[in-house]
DNA sequence: CATGGGATTGACT
DNA sequence: GTCAATCCCATGC
């Protein structure tokens, strides 16, 4: 069990790792429309493909502000992906959202993105952003004070953990957390 | 000031 | 399996 009350600051404050094992579960929502959380990832400044490595710079300061806190950035010049920034003040760390299971909202998250097929519409952090309408614009918002919106979950469910995705560095460090056997999943598919 | 490289997706061979 | 689309901004001259 985690309340959505347990959601707060202390919550986020804790190791990345930690953060993203827990969010499985949780259930996200904005824009009139939410999903479960299905598939995260940790990233943390201590490795070379987290965008905080290089220092704190213009780009990436809100990785570096205060947990509980969104970090949205623009990958390829198309698409958002969201990131929940964890860790003390000071370090720059975050939980990557990959991928979520539609919830509420389905036929508007069908209309945003143009696709039928519910597995089709939040599988992957690119698409949930569109699903969800998660812009450019809540970067940096808070997320016990912002238009997204976090609940908790009211049991604790299987995880798998697996290498992390899309990335060319730091590719052995398994911060790459799935419910386990969920079809919502991203691909490629981690075995359970 | 010019350049280059993405934490991706979808369309095409 | 391969590849282009397309924006932000860090880096280097």
């Amino acid at each position: 069990m985690l309340a959505s009350s347990d959601l707060d600051r202390e919550f986020y404050e804790r190791p990345v790792e930690e953060v993203a094992r827990d969010l499985i579960g949780c259930t996200i929502a904005h824009g009139g429309a939410s999903g479960v959380i299905v598939e995260t990832e940790g990233y943390h400044e201590s490795e070379p493909a987290c965008h905080a490595y290089v220092g704190q710079t213009v780009r990436n300061e809100v990785l570096f502000g205060p947990a509980g806190h969104v970090y949205v950035y623009r990958s390829y010049g198309i698409h958002s992906l969201v990131n929940f920034v964890t860790g003390p003040e000071g370090e720059g760390a975050a939980v990557l959202i990959r991928a979520l299971e539609p919830c509420d909202g389905i036929d508007l998250m069908r209309e945003r993105r143009g696709v039928e097929r519910v597995e089709d519409l939040c599988s992957g952090p690119g698409k949930l952003t569109e699903a969800l309408a998660i812009g450019l614009g809540l970067n940096g918002t808070d997320i016990e004070n912002g238009s997204l919106e976090v609940t908790g979950r009211a049991s604790e469910p299987a995880v798998v953990t697996a290498p992390r995705i899309g990335i060319s560095k730091a590719v052995e460090l398994p911060w790459r957390f799935c419910s386990a056997g969920s079809r919502f999943v991203s691909r490629p598919r981690p075995a359970v």
